[in-house]
DNA sequence: AGTTGTGTTGAAGA
DNA sequence: ATCTTCAACACAAC
């Protein structure tokens, strides 16, 4: 589940590694590595300075020395451990010239690692779900969908989606051009007070997801209706719906059409 | 022991 | 164009 507050927790976990030079790496799934092959890609990120480490949306960036950037998205299952790298799921490893490992864990090794040219590396993520002001503007689909959608905004993902929408009371199924003001004002109250908590809490942790010390993030506690029975506000059973292929959590009360 | 569901996303099909 | 389904993979829970 590694959506925004977790690959921002991840993003901050990361921050020490700045300064730092690559000395080798390793894996033993060389198709993590999408771009180039792998071997290449061990040629080029030797010697390479971490400069600077930024979050696009669910993305991850190592900003390095000679215009190179590291990308890295976690699908499902990923972690990056800095420090403790003590995990049965290691599948790939950078070796720091202080002494220090940067390794991705991932069961399902969906994981996506890519070394680009900095000014080559593009990404068409709308704008953040934690800084910038939501735009739905000429978006039909379902509520839900469009909030997850990465070119709509960047950073949401199941977890999150039904969660905000239940704090917004909005039932998912909800077309998002037919929202009406009011409504799109709960949203973006919502989005901005469960992501801040949720950053602060460094993510929701309900299956894999770890912090960069491989500690678990405190927000599951807080989750009010995803994987939930009832319904914290009114007791009613909460529905499940597939939206997308995706489940939605929700109460058919507090959530209405 | 087989089936089902699981956080993401891109590609393929309708 | 826009939507849904599937595949990538491994595991836990039924």
């Amino acid at each position: 589940m590694p959506e925004l507050p977790e690959v921002e927790t991840t993003k901050k976990g990361l921050e020490k590694t700045k300064g730092a030079f690559f000395i080798d790496v390793w894996t033993d799934t060389p198709k993590l590595i999408k771009k180039p092959s792998f071997s290449e890609f061990k040629k080029r990120i030797k010697g390479k300075k971490i400069k600077e480490i930024r979050r696009i949306g669910k993305n991850i960036i190592l900003d390095l020395s000679d215009d190179y950037s590291l990308l890295i998205h976690l699908k499902m299952t990923g972690s990056l451990l800095y420090g403790e790298v003590k995990d049965k799921y290691i599948h790939l490893i950078f070796f720091l010239n202080n002494g220090s490992q940067l390794a991705l864990s991932d069961v399902r090794k969906f994981a996506k690692v890519e070394l680009h040219k900095t000014k080559e590396l593009k990404l068409d993520i709308g704008p953040d779900a934690l800084k910038e002001k939501l735009n739905l503007k000429g978006k039909k689909g379902r509520i839900k969908t469009v909030l997850m959608d990465q070119k709509t905004i960047g950073g949401i993902g199941n977890i999150y989606s039904d969660e905000i929408l239940f704090d917004s009371k909005i039932n998912p199924f909800r077309k998002a051009n037919e929202l009406n003001k009011k409504e799109l004002d709960r949203l973006q109250k919502s989005t901005t007070k469960i992501f801040k908590k949720a950053v602060l809490e460094k993510g929701t942790s309900v299956s894999d997801y770890k912090t960069t010390l491989g500690q678990k993030g405190g927000y599951a506690q807080f989750l009010k209706v995803y994987q939930k029975d009832k319904c914290p506000i009114c007791q009613t059973k909460l529905k499940r719906a597939k939206i997308g292929g995706r489940t939605a959590h929700f109460c058919s009360q507090c959530q209405k059409l």
